[in-house]
DNA sequence: TTGCTCCTCACGTCACGTGAGGTGGC
DNA sequence: TTGCTCCTCACGTCACGTGAGGTGGC
């Protein structure tokens, strides 16, 4: 059993926070909810290959904007069921997350051109010099400057 | 002063709310922190042509991720100083807005790329047929199916 | 009196941040 | 004994959501 495969570097809780840039206070709140179970010596809580492995995919997850419950749900699918369990699960998820992250990013786009109408506006009327906003912005507040 | 110019119409918190498909929730809770005061009649509330049009401007600063507090400063900005003292508090926010969320854009852009990439790996291991994504995706997991 | 609309608390949500104060091993 | 690291409460933040229960005018 002393295999190859077997990882044994363990981390303490401020090691893994400088390798994944979290906090102390986020590790201890994902075990909280059941994300993570790092062994304890003493109080002091023992980060192994497992638990970086899946603090890695919490922050994937969180990334793509899923909620710490739906990354539970599907480190439970993997625990009961294995890799196919998994997916199974998290397809549907991925897939839905996908349109989402999508609508996001062009309501950002939508706010983005707002916001630069808006800047290019307020600049003109302040009487600034060369606003640097782009042209078709300029064009219809200050046609041929 | 009974001039053309005046907007009489007044609105009560429903009728706001289906007008600009917010809540009564939202609406008290721009209230509670200063950035929307209507008057009353007998505990009802009722929203004027100036409140409206704060409330629009607060729904499109929200849009562009200004906190309520930054709104609340740019109206006592406004109230205080007239429309060019708004214009000179405002334009440096809008410039920060602007750049945090092109990064924002950028970060979901990534996002997409790595939940479109797992979501491909996932459908191939699963051996569903034609996953439907996109092509430069399956190429590497599966080329020439 | 029955509805309908409007209201006021006040706790819940989500993912942590931020002190306050205590412990353990070098 | 002094530091350093790690810890456990527990309240705060942000923008509301969500009942629970009360009031006013048709």
């Amino acid at each position: 059993m002393t295999g190859t495969c077997a990882r044994l570097e363990t981390l303490t809780t401020t090691q893994l926070c400088r390798q994944s840039g979290t906090t102390p206070r986020a590790l201890r709140f994902y075990e909280e909810k059941g994300l993570l179970s790092p062994q304890r010596k003493n109080q002091a809580r023992i980060y192994s290959h497992r638990e970086k492995v899946r603090l890695q995919l919490i922050l994937q997850a969180r990334r793509a904007g899923f909620t710490l419950k739906e990354v539970r749900e599907l480190f439970e699918a993997y625990d009961k069921g294995g890799r196919d369990a998994q997916r199974v699960r998290a397809l549907p998820l991925f897939k839905a997350r996908l349109a989402a992250l999508e609508v996001e990013r062009a309501e950002i786009s939508d706010a983005l051109d707002e916001l630069r109408t808006a800047s290019a506006r307020m600049a003109v009327k302040l009487g600034a010099i060369r606003p640097e906003v782009p042209d078709q912005v300029m064009a219809s507040a200050n046609p041929r400057s």
